[in-house]
DNA sequence: ACCTTTTGTTCACGATTTGGAAACATGCAA
DNA sequence: TTGCATGTTTCCAAATCGTGAACAAAAGGT
C-alpha cells in the first residue's frame, strides 16, 4: 500500500516545518499549503487521504475551506481534521457543523498526533470497515439489526431515542456533535424540542453505559469516546 | 475440502468488484456474472455451491433467475441467496415462494457477508445433518415445502399469513424487521391494512410456539429470537 | 348452491413504555 | 460573585403495544 497522503495546512510556517517533518517521519506523505486557497487548489490536485486545517487563518478560515472542500464531489470524501489551538473560540466550529472528522488541539505532541492520525486513517479504511454488529471499540458493541446493545458483557436493549443517539454518536468515537448536529441526525431538522432534551437522553446514556464514555465540550456538543 | 463455489450475479460492476474481492479473501471460488442468462449459462457450467443473486436486474430478474435454476434439475440442490437493497419491493418474492434459500441485504458489510455466507453453506453440508428442510436452529424448524412448522416436537400447519410472517422473521433470526419491512414482505406493498394486523399475527405465533420468542422492539418492529 | 369452518382484518380500550418540559441543582469561568 | 451552560429529578403527555371480541372474507365440504 503507498504511504497515505496528507495535507497540512497552516499559516505559520513554523508550525507546517514541524508537523511536516513528524508526520513524514512516520511515513506518510505530506504536503503543505499556507491558506485555505492553496489548500483547495493542492487538495483538487493531489486528492490527499486525510487534511489537517488550522482553524484560524488569513484569507480563507478552516472552516470555510473545509465547507468548500465538501461541496466538492471529488473531495468531498476525503476526511479532515481540524487543528485548532487551546482556547481557541469555538463558536465557529460548533454554529453549522462544518463536517469535520477530528477535532485536534494545539500544540500537539509529536507522537499524538501521529496516532491520531493513524486512527483516522484506519477508520475509514474501507477495507477494515467493520461488519454491522460491532460498530465500536472495547467493551461496548452496538448492533444495529438486533437493537441492541452489548456492554460489560450484558446485552441490553434501549429504547429508540436513546439507541439512536448513541448510534450517532458513536459512530464516529472521538468526534464532537454540536447539539443542533444530534438534533438533525437524531430528531430531524423539522421536529423542535427543548433545550434540556438531549441532555436528559445523554444522561441515561450515561447511567446505562458508564458516565465516563460520553463527554460534553461545552459550548459546542458532546461526544462518545471509544 | 476443494473451496465452494459461488457464482455472484449483479448488474452493477462495481459490487461485484466489491463483493468478489471480499468472498475471493475468505477463500471462496468466485466467479460472477452481469445478468440471468449470464447466470444460468455460468451455473450450468459451473456447478456452484452457492449462487449470490441480485434481485433487481435488467434482462432477466433474480427471482425469473432463481425459477429457471430450480427447474434445472442439476441446478435445483444448489443454494440460491438472493440479495435485496434495503426497502426494494419485497411482493415480488414473497408472494410465490421462489426458492431462495436465504436472502441478503443490501448494502451488506465484508464480515456480515462472509458469516452468512458461510453459514448457508455449513447447513446444507450433507455430512454435517440436515438437508433442506430445518431451516432453523433449536426447537423450531420450518419446512417451507410443506408448509408445516414443527416446533416442541410436534407438527403443526400454520394459516397462510402466519407461516409467512413467521418464515420472514425467521429467516434472520435476531434481526428486528419493521413494521414497514413486514408489510411489504408479508403483504407486499400495495395492499393496505390496519395498525394493529401486525400484532395480531405476532400474538398468534406468540400463542402457538411460544412467548418469548417474539420480541417486540417498541418503536421499531418485531424480531425472532433463534 | 348452501352451510360450516377457518382465516384474515378491524376496532375499541386498557396497559405500558417512551419522550419531553419544567423546575431546580450544580459546576465552571470570567 | 455572577452568569451561563449543563446535569438531574420529577411528572405528565403521547406514542405504542397487547388483547378480546366482532366482523368479513375465503376455503372447504356436502
Amino acid at each position: 500500500m503507498p504511504p497515505s497522503k496528507i495535507l497540512l495546512v497552516d499559516d505559520e510556517p513554523d508550525i507546517v516545518d514541524v508537523l511536516s517533518i513528524v508526520l513524514s517521519e512516520a511515513g506518510f506523505d505530506v504536503t503543505t499549503a499556507g491558506n485555505g486557497v492553496e489548500a483547495l487548489a493542492a487538495a483538487r490536485q493531489q486528492r490527499p487521504d486525510l487534511i489537517l486545517l488550522d482553524v484560524m487563518m488569513p484569507e480563507m478560515d478552516g472552516v470555510e475551506t473545509c465547507s468548500q472542500l465538501r461541496q466538492d464531489p471529488l473531495l468531498k470524501d476525503c476526511l479532515v481534521a481540524f487543528l485548532t489551538a487551546r482556547g481557541e473560540d469555538y463558536s465557529q466550529i460548533a454554529g453549522f457543523d462544518a463536517g469535520a472528522d477530528d477535532y485536534i488541539l494545539k500544540p500537539v505532541k509529536p507522537k499524538v498526533l501521529v496516532s491520531r492520525v493513524k486512527a483516522l486513517l484506519r477508520r475509514s479504511d474501507p477495507l477494515n470497515s467493520e461488519g454491522n454488529e460491532a460498530e465500536k471499540g472495547p467493551e461496548i458493541f452496538i448492533d444495529v439489526e438486533r437493537y441492541v446493545v452489548i456492554a460489560h458483557g450484558e446485552e441490553m436493549s434501549l429504547p429508540r431515542k436513546e439507541f439512536e443517539l448513541l448510534r450517532l454518536l458513536a459512530s464516529q468515537p472521538g468526534k464532537v456533535f454540536t447539539r443542533e448536529a444530534i438534533l438533525s441526525g437524531v430528531w430531524g431538522d423539522d421536529v423542535v424540542v427543548g433545550d434540556r432534551t438531549i441532555d436528559v437522553h445523554i444522561r441515561k446514556l450515561r447511567e446505562k453505559l458508564g458516565n465516563d464514555r460520553f463527554k460534553t465540550v461545552k459550548g459546542v456538543g458532546y461526544k462518545f469516546e471509544g
